[in-house]
DNA sequence: CGCTTGACTCGCC
DNA sequence: GGGCGAGCCAAGC
């Protein structure tokens, strides 16, 4: 692990936490706000192992079409705990629910 | 050390 | 809205 991966999962662990309760954020989003608009896989990779690096809302985070994780069955009861508003047993109603860092 | 895979996104049909 | 392909980067094997 290189000095900037470190920077990059500082970064975007730093901004998943700031998502307020009842919000979202997308990949793509964190993305951009950690200067990397093309890395939305990466940040998806980050959160996949976010647990391992310490504890952040990562339930908060979800697709740019508002999909939730595919094979993590808590995310939809922990989103819906905090009054994130759901289209679909699989998406959220990200036009709704969309964080605006 | 190289190939595959994936918690992504966007443009096009 | 949904399917396809390409671009991108790191972790696993």
């Amino acid at each position: 692990m290189t000095k900037m991966n470190r920077q990059l999962i500082t970064d975007v662990l730093g901004v998943v936490a700031k998502i307020p309760l009842g919000k979202v954020a997308t990949y793509g989003q964190i993305a951009a706000i950690v200067g990397r608009p093309h890395d939305a896989r990466l940040v998806g990779r980050i959160m996949h192992n976010a647990s391992k690096y310490g504890k952040y809302p990562c339930h908060r985070v979800v697709t740019a079409t508002g999909r939730l994780v595919p094979g993590w069955l808590d995310q939809r009861p922990m989103l819906i705990s905090e009054g994130v508003p759901f289209r679909d047993s699989d998406h959220v109603d990200i036009k709704r629910c969309r964080w605006q860092g």
